[in-house]
DNA sequence: CATGAATGAGCTTTCATTCAT
DNA sequence: CATGAATGAAAGCTCATTCAT
């Protein structure tokens, strides 16, 4: 019988992981150190560890939570789309939109570190593929579905395009994490959402 | 030993550098510890101190010595290549052959690693921001010849395509450096060029 | 152990403080190692860095703490004092007395190094600055009470008295930390007591 | 039979002499490094190492060389003075001309680091132990000779006397090195030599 | 469960000294 | 003898993690 209600403990991993995603985000995976977390959480370090075995730990379930809830709106969104193309447009549009939030564009800039970091530590390598594969297949579907109605052009191969896709996101956000310009980066992303369409579509 | 010539000197440094870029690709810049450059290169720690002044020191030289090879060797292709076409055709297939190379493969990844970890400290992002602008307005040149002499179309913003075109290279390259697939790269690049010319040309 | 009370806390410093006077004074203030006062304290390396900043920051706390001591004692003799001649004679009755202890030899002699090792750095000599005028000021004071009282000679100038008494007080005490001889340095204030008392005096 | 004739040797062995004296002067004993006194004296830190064998060495070396010329400069003085009065009437007027010297105050400031500084090692100690007994014995047989003469009080111990006065001189002179007035020193010092005098003097 | 003091391995950098040329 | 590159043992300080209260 536990001492505190599910919804307690669910709160404060919460709160643990927004600050961790603000400090992470603000200074790096790598930089941030745990108090950093503690000060923005004013939650003590030993209660952190009471709820994450590790500061790598911490990082894992923020972007296990962060891609759930990708995943999850994105197949909201979807039901109500009627064809392959509205679902590739809503996609460019939705990283349009969504990357201008401070949030997210730190998060994905961590995201890169923490990818760049992991490649080296086998244990991380094995959860990042298989979050990479997810992604990939995501859009690769969507291609497919597009070849299969006959809105795409059907000698492409899905999974390349999905990868150019994400290819071209992250290469973006990477630059507009650095230079910062919120015009720019919406400007430059809608030339790759024409450059892409022009591509693919028949 | 000391009054050495000026070349042992230079060896020494580029020995240094290479470890460094040995080191640094394969546990990352924040990971490598000066040790690990010590292993690798044989060299004492008192020694490569006596070459450069911080481990960021090691990696600024590292970046801006490859930067000036980039540049050098792209100057001395250009002065053979007839027009603008040839000149964007070539800089595909340079990076499609060039990031072949582990070393460069890991020179990439390393760069990426701390173009983000330069971001958050002034000193550096200044560096980083001026080899950015360099790279852009290299490329930038080369689509604004092109319009002039007709080959590409008037209506594009030569530095936004330039931005384009290095946002899909390090995106492409930093898929590359996690997934390690050559073919793959290779192929996801192709089809990036593709895409690129297509939107450009006439 | 955390959630500690505040005596807790304040004993730890202290703790910290005095092996860190005994290192100091034993080995000297550049020549301790943060090793060393982990060694005589036995508190961990980690745990002297949540107390104190850094090793310089442990010395100016140690100074100030011994300042403090002694501005409030010899505040508190001072009350019960009838006139400035008995005041003068207590401090040089104190110096006698006080520097004897192994423990207060060592203090001067760490404070003497540290000192001179100030000297050449901006921030640590605004500290020694005040500090060296609060003693000035404070023995210029009672000089002046006696000359106002008509004790002490009128054609003085208490603040020129005060350097003088100071400069006796370190030269000795600079001496004695070297030599070690206890009953020298006590007939050697003696002297100096009347040679200052002799030349003030009316 | 040397390579380099003797004079050779000696002038270079000054020359670093000099160089070290304007370091330690600068920076304090325990934060010159050797490179200081290679870039002061443009002398190579191997050619350093062929005439002292350590740092310490060339401290000590300066330290001797200082000595042996105050001594040897004073007993040419000595010659020509008539009587202690006038003898001690020197001293105090050569330390209050002398020490105006950059040169000089700050010699005495490394002296007393040094000092401190060696206090902790048992053979330094020896060293500065013979070179105190030396400074005190060469004054406190003016004070004898002062006695026998009948120009001093009878009563007075020639030692305690001497050490009292290189505690006012060493005094002082901390403290002039800290405050760096001029002035205030010359002052203080002939405040000082008036108190001596009048003690002393039958 | 929460707290935050304690731990200590580990990091970057320094510098007296050595020694091959 | 002169040179200055090489060495590596320290040193100060950090920070993920633990655990007594």
């Amino acid at each position: 019988m536990p001492k505190v209600s599910a919804e307690y403990k669910e709160e404060k991993r919460n709160a643990i992981l927004e600050s961790a995603l603000r400090c992470f985000g603000q200074k790096g995976y790598q930089a941030t150190i745990i108090d950093d977390i503690v000060a923005d959480s004013k939650i003590s370090k030993g209660a952190i560890y009471n709820y994450f075995s590790s500061k790598e730990e911490i990082y894992l379930q923020l972007l296990q939570k962060r891609t759930d809830e990708f995943f999850s709106s994105a197949e909201e969104e979807f039901a109500s789309l009627p064809d392959a193309l509205s679902k590739v447009r809503f996609l460019f549009e939705r990283f349009r939109v969504q990357e201008l939030t401070e949030e997210s564009k730190q998060a994905t800039r961590v995201y890169i570190e923490f990818w760049l970091f992991s490649s080296r530590q086998d244990d991380l390598r094995d959860v990042m593929e298989q979050r990479y594969e997810r992604f990939i297949s995501y859009i690769g579907n969507v291609i497919d579905e597009g070849q299969k109605s006959g809105e795409f052009k059907k000698d492409l191969d899905p999974v390349r395009m999905s990868e150019i896709f994400w290819s071209m996101r992250d290469g973006n956000v990477l630059h507009y994490s650095f230079l910062g310009d919120q015009t720019k980066y919406e400007q430059t992303w809608k030339v790759l959402e024409e450059l892409f369409l022009q591509y693919i579509i028949k």
